[in-house]
DNA sequence: GTGAAAGCGCTAACAC
DNA sequence: GTGTTAGCGCTTTCAC
């Protein structure tokens, strides 16, 4: 018997008689054939069966992260849909090991939320199959799906504005590769390798400067890993350093409910004595009736992944930008003044 | 020049002169070469590279749930320290196809929680790679992790019955792969294909029998979705049937979440009219005191993922079994009395 | 330090 | 409906 009617029996049951499809399987359990080995056909056949997924962090921060792990549940669905598998690669972000990306067999690669100048995203683009990069970065002629970050948050500082707030302070995600707990300057944040970061920060100058606020003169905290504790010691810097802040802007929710912990924690109400924003609209949130834009996390992984897996190449790179949406929680308010803030109201 | 030498360059740098080596790479880009083929390497060396985990749930269940995302981190830890892919196989419950199974590319599986009677499982075990199980089933010759789930239960049971609960009912998750919504009788529990529901169940039989209660008597109530929606409902069903129930045993968190949620909106105070006990320890029933059996849900995912990654093959297959805590929330206090729940202490 | 040759296991043309 | 042949792209002895 030939290799090609065994062949067939596994993949192709209509290009022989049933009976002897059977006998084939029958005869393959007996000798302890397992299939056809999944590698070779993938030779072969130059399909993988599978999506790579670049996460800048730890494999293991995609698990922690709401607004990534909903990323990677659209992603899912996608790939689910399509009978794809997801092949998570392994980055150590401390060593700059890109080899795990080269290994990978895949057909395509989701890049999701990296710094311009990451090297595992170069290895990527290196390699010759489609890319989509979910966020960041923005990459000539590859595929996004992203948010418009700038725009959405610049309604969000203008309904602070509206509200009456002048004296803010910021606390963003990191804006480089290298840790830098502490302010962040104007120059650093124009040379922030996190477009996300860059856009949103530029999205609240835009609001602040025709309200008369100078954007210099913003205090902006930033914080490396992404966590509540951080948060909480960047809104503590920042009221440290200006007690008379009425409101305080994260960029993400996890940094804002980190930051109301800090509140409370000094014993101001938020939002009677301090009002604070995040990004993002994470379920927590919403629990607490965080103020916030929300984005479409689990729209944004499935868009990603259609984007992989749909028709080919239409000639150009395709950009898909999500719609946001402003919510009015409760945790902003019209801003007390100081002597309120001291004497009641 | 040979292929030899090209792929020692990328291989095996310490073959060639460092300065060969600078030419053949160089040459390699300019031509666009972009990197062995990950697949026909694979097929040469016998490795993938990457950990396959089966999930029974869709993907994106597993995103869903905490105990299972617990798992997940743990796994992708072990994994990332090995440098291994983690390749989410794509299982669709609904319709039965395996082909997915068979075309990973994978040197490993890891099963995590499905019932005895997988059809994705069976491909798995046919498949010439090591495979780990977590939970559940348990099969013969294959390497296991998992917990004492009778003992742990046991123990919170007697737990209850110390404070005084004999009139108890209990709200589990599904037992096979057809749903049934409903009451499940003892046969349906003792042929229940998943066997962690099925120790569970035993574990509260065992301090309930010697406490006096018979198990045929406790009722049990079954969900095929895991949310806190089932638990809800369930617990309402429970409520419904038997008004004097003094406590609700959930076989996890998150259906004991749903319980207490249903227990307030009657108008029951948890635990002063009714006690409620879950089973996994997440985060959110950590934050409410819930009364529950913590189970090192994120050192399973490593003890998984070091088993299958570790050492071969010792001779016998191996098992893990971690220990479990009995976590004494303020869910579960003495019962009441009928007569002062409607009149008062 | 370098090259020639073999073959990993499979599928897809193509002829029968 | 079945068999023959030719590679997919790579790594790895082994001889030079």
């Amino acid at each position: 018997m030939s290799r090609t009617t065994v062949s067939n029996a596994y993949n192709r049951p209509d290009q022989l008689s049933p009976e002897l499809r059977r006998r084939v399987l029958d005869t393959a359990r007996r000798l302890g054939y397992p299939g056809p080995d999944p590698v070779a056909r993938s030779l072969r056949t130059r399909k993988a069966g599978a999506v790579g997924l670049l996460l800048t962090e730890n494999l293991s921060y995609a698990f922690r992260d709401p607004a990534a792990l909903g990323f990677l549940e659209g992603l899912a669905l996608a790939c689910e849909g399509a009978g794809q598998g997801l092949h998570l690669v392994p980055v150590n972000p401390e060593r700059e090991d890109v080899a795990a990306v080269h290994r990978a067999g895949v057909d395509g690669f989701v890049v999701y939320s990296v710094p311009d100048d990451d090297p595992h995203l170069a290895a990527v683009l290196s390699r010759p199959v489609p890319t989509v990069v979910a966020d960041q970065p923005i990459v000539d002629g590859v595929d996004r799906v992203g948010i418009d970050d700038r725009a959405a948050i610049t309604r969000l500082a203008q309904h602070l504005i509206t509200l009456g707030h002048r004296r803010v302070g910021v606390v963003c995600m990191r804006l480089a590769r290298d840790r830098n707990d502490g302010f962040a300057a104007v120059d650093r944040q124009e040379a922030a390798h996190f477009h996300v970061q860059r856009a949103r920060l530029a999205g609240i100058a835009d609001a602040f400067g025709p309200a008369g606020v100078e954007w210099a003169r913003i205090p902006v905290v930033e914080r490396f890993d992404h966590t509540t504790a951080s948060g909480a010691s960047a809104a503590g810097q920042l009221l440290d350093s200006d007690p008379g802040l009425t409101a305080i802007i994260a960029t993400s929710d996890i940094l804002a409910l980190g930051a109301i912990t800090e509140a409370r924690r000094r014993g101001l109400r938020v939002p009677q004595d301090l009002t604070v924003t995040g990004f993002d609209g994470i379920p927590e949130g919403e629990r607490i009736g965080l103020t916030t834009v929300r984005q479409p996390v689990l729209e944004k992984g499935r868009a990603a992944g259609r984007l992989l897996l749909g028709t080919p190449d239409p000639t150009r790179p395709r950009e898909v930008t999500l719609d946001t949406e402003l919510v009015q929680g409760t945790t902003a308010s019209t801003p007390r003044t100081t002597e309120e803030r001291w004497f009641g109201p």
